[in-house]
DNA sequence: CTGCATGCAAAATCTTTGCACATCG
DNA sequence: CGATGTGCAAAGATTTTGCATGCAG
């Protein structure tokens, strides 16, 4: 199954509409390998649906996010990004503070300490973030 | 050395006014041992100094994060959350997305394989922010 | 057709800033 | 005193919402 199949089913099993706005918006957003803040997401898809409006990205992020299919961050600056948690492994992030650039990992072994302190504590995880700031290599 | 030395040693070494109001936002915020967001932390300062206003509140907070006494979070509702560093160790928090209860813990086996996962990468980590969202036990 | 979705603009937050006045050092 | 800090209100920035109209199912 394509991803815009599983998209396609994912939106039908919720009841939700599959009109042209939404269909350009998960294209964008699926296409994207960085994490979109909504105006970046907006201004992407005004290209190919010139007639766009910053409400239906905003809301349609919001069901994306609702039905598990994108996940919001904050890197400190303020505004929200946005990831596809369709077409993506789980990683978490460098966050250079100098530069401002972004890198991913993932790290197999922190993944298991964060199940076990978390049911040491009674807690069930659902998902997590993690954020390393600091200064990458690249910086002098 | 108190805490409010300390901090007035830190304010004196980056040349800034001991005001009343800074000395009491700093007094209510090195008291609280929560997660203040700056609305929060204003409304407790003007139960004891008034005439205080949001912006000196704002300002101040800012100060205090870029001289590292303190550290600023986002718990996904919008609005930043402020902490202490001076008085508090460092800790992770698990949110459940239930019933928006913080609880706070820490991990020294997670801490140390950050600081290798970043080496290996060639970034040198200055923070870290661990977040683990799910459903604490008390929540049915 | 009928109800959900959209676009626009206005509203709602949260945070920052300009400016006249106050105050710390 | 002189430079910094404060309070107010206004401006900014991001995100949400009300409402008339459009369109998917």
């Amino acid at each position: 199954m394509t991803r815009k199949q599983l998209v396609g089913n994912l939106f039908r099993v919720n009841g939700l509409k599959i009109t042209r706005q939404r269909q350009a918006i998960i294209q964008i957003f699926l296409k994207s390998r960085k994490h979109l803040s909504a105006d970046e997401l907006y201004q992407r898809v005004r290209r190919i649906y010139p007639s766009i409006g910053y409400a239906t990205v905003y809301r349609t992020l919001r069901l994306l996010k609702g039905s598990g299919m994108a996940e919001e961050r904050q890197f400190g600056d303020g505004k929200a990004r946005f990831e596809s948690l369709l077409n993506r492994k789980h990683h978490d992030h460098l966050i250079c503070m100098k530069c401002g650039r972004v890198q991913e990992f993932e790290d197999d072994e922190i993944e298991q300490l964060q199940g076990t302190a978390a049911r040491n504590r009674g807690f069930k995880i659902l998902s997590h973030k993690l954020e390393l700031y600091g200064q990458c290599n690249t910086c002098p």
